[in-house]
DNA sequence: ACCCAGGATGGAA
DNA sequence: TTCCATCATGGG
């Protein structure tokens, strides 16, 4: 349980101190779940909704800042996930050597919950791409269909993830420009789909998880990995577990070697062996195979 | 110059 | 079912 302790000494600032315990930022913000934070110096700035923040590690405790002055912040401790009993969740994970190694490699990872939309969106734009560049994709949508948001006085100007209004008013021509390539015309036949109100995301939550991962996959540009992506970092499903190319490769090296399962055959797997906390599992493999194991085989000089 | 990246899609084998 | 080419773009 996170304590707050507010405070608005300066004017036009606002700040308040989460006591939580194992929670490391830098993995959590930098390990390919959402896409807008950046770290400038020991912090780390980013936008959640329509609020710029920044956010800094101290001694059990995470030290956040607005621009402007906020009275409740459980929009904050909600998308930072402090309630989640890491501990327990990491508790119930199976006794499988690989994945232990990779919980204690990535202590303190943790899941985030975004806002189903800006989510959504930039999954959509991640397909074949590297992390970098869907970040540099979602900044520059942001920039140019974004609102602005309110930042500290001297600050470069900030803008919030745009709107699905926004997005379906845009041509096809105009999201190409934010270096999306072929997936602009998914982006945006999914945007106006949803601003038709021929779906709402919101609704997702209270559906069952396949129920809800059948919806996200009629979605243009979503197939099952978009949709785990989303079911994870935006919905109530910890169950959720998207396969990309570095969790098909670690899977298959670690738990089928010199096999070739089909994806049918990993589901049935994941299923079993990592629930029911597999979406934490996920994360811990993911990161772990792309950041800790990827970088000791370029230092080892294998590869 | 090559290969790869938090894939999805439609069609062929 | 499974396999395969194609789709853009930038990084290493």
């Amino acid at each position: 349980m996170s304590v707050i302790h507010p405070s608005c000494a300066t004017p036009g600032a606002c700040q308040a101190v989460f006591t939580v315990a194992n929670y490391n930022l830098d993995l959590t913000l930098n390990s390919g779940q959402a896409f807008r934070w950046r770290k400038i110096g020991q912090a780390w700035e980013g936008v959640v909704g329509s609020r710029w923040v920044r956010l800094r590690s101290a001694a059990g405790s995470i030290v956040a800042e607005t621009a402007e002055p906020v009275n409740r912040w459980d929009w904050l401790s909600h998308y930072l996930q402090l309630e989640a009993d890491l501990a327990a969740i990491l508790a119930a994970f199976p006794p499988d050597p690989f994945l232990q190694q990779a919980v204690r490699a990535c202590a303190g990872l943790r899941l985030l919950r975004q806002d189903p939309w800006e989510c959504l969106a930039s999954f959509i734009v991640s397909s074949t791409k590297q992390i970098r560049q869907i970040e540099q994709i979602v900044e520059q949508l942001s920039r140019r269909l974004g609102a602005p948001v309110a930042v500290p006085s001297g600050h470069p100007p900030v803008h919030a993830f745009p709107t699905v209004q926004r997005v379906a008013q845009a041509t096809e021509t105009e999201l190409r420009g934010c270096k999306m390539g072929f997936r602009a015309p998914h982006l945006l036949a999914t945007a106006r789909i949803l601003a038709q109100g021929g779906f709402c995301l919101d609704t997702l939550a209270h559906l069952s998880y396949e129920e809800a991962r059948e919806r996200l996959i009629a979605l243009p540009g979503v197939g099952d990995k978009i949709a785990n992506c989303v079911l994870l970092f935006a919905g109530p499903f910890p169950e959720a577990f998207p396969v990309d190319v570095w969790i098909h490769r670690v899977l298959q090296e670690q738990y089928f070697p010199g096999g070739h399962p089909s994806l049918r055959v990993l589901r049935q797997f994941i299923r079993e062996h990592f629930r029911p906390w597999s979406g934490y599992a996920q994360q811990y493999l993911f990161h772990y195979a792309r950041v800790i194991k990827a970088r000791g085989a370029r230092q080892s000089g294998r590869h």
